[in-house]
DNA sequence: GTCAGAATAGTCAAATATAGTCAAAGTCAA
DNA sequence: TTGACTTTGACTATATTTGACTATTCTGAC
């Protein structure tokens, strides 16, 4: 395990004992683990990104500080509302994209992502003519993603 | 016996003598073997590979890592079995009654048949004629299938 | 109030440390 | 002799660590 892993547990450590919020010294954090200021900055934009379900908050200066909080993502209202987003037509190519971002996100796993690629590709769904294809996998995806929050 | 062979062996019982669950350098074991780093990759892709039982994850840069998994038994194989016992055409109901089967033996998970039966659904396929419906059914349903195991 | 200096934190690119891909070359058994 | 399998290495992709430079905020002297 790296000096970023072992920070950024350490972090996730205080964030449980405390309740979800916390403050921390750049340099005093960096100092702790010897390692330059900087790769502070690179654990947070690495670990605590917003899609992995924090928020950071900071002030530089004279009593500056780090502030991290963990939110609690709405992930259902998210698919929901790319549900309503998808019309009644949907190309491979943009499907494709979706789950990327899906995964991108952390709202889907890498498990569900390979299962719904594996029912919008152009190959399962090869002996339909090219605009029911579409429209199938529209339907399919719609369904696949509702039945993810049910 | 061939280096491959060697090496796999050697991982293979590495993953007996732990719980089925294995963490490697690819620097360090193609050194120990005196191989070039990439050899290591050829001997995931050909004796490690999901229909053989295992799973492989891996991360790039510093503190690198391939961890080796090895998967439920059989799991691949009873499943490509099923995949192959579907043939063409495959009804609501008959798909239903396989996910509830593979549920029961464990060897889907409750999200996996979730999500598979929404895509299986009359509702998602309503467009279809009913005999397309079947006939797409079938490659959704085996698409997924083999999906799960790669 | 203003300004200078101290005390913070941020940005970015280079250096380093891993792993992945791909195709050419080698090997071996049918 | 040929084709599948293996071995190799050049090139690529990705993750981490470091440090020089920049930006912001606070504090105290005036």
């Amino acid at each position: 395990m790296g000096l970023t892993d072992n920070i950024a547990a350490f972090l996730m450590e205080l964030l449980d004992e405390s309740t979800g919020e916390l403050e921390v010294q750049r340099q005093e954090l960096a100092q702790r683990f010897g390692v330059v200021p900087s790769q502070i900055n690179y654990v947070l934009a690495s670990r605590f990104r917003p899609e992995q379900g924090y928020r950071i908050e900071s002030r530089r200066g004279g009593g500056g500080y780090i502030r991290i909080y963990r939110v609690q993502d709405n992930d259902a209202g998210r698919i929901m509302h790319l549900v309503n987003a998808i019309g009644e037509s949907l190309d491979a190519e943009t499907a494709s994209q979706h789950l990327k971002n899906l995964l991108a996100y952390d709202i889907l796993t890498g498990e569900q992502c390979r299962l719904m690629a594996a029912a919008l590709s152009e190959r399962a769904l090869a002996p339909l003519a090219r605009e029911d294809r579409n429209i199938i996998r529209a339907r399919l995806f719609k369904n696949m993603l509702v039945s993810t929050i049910s």
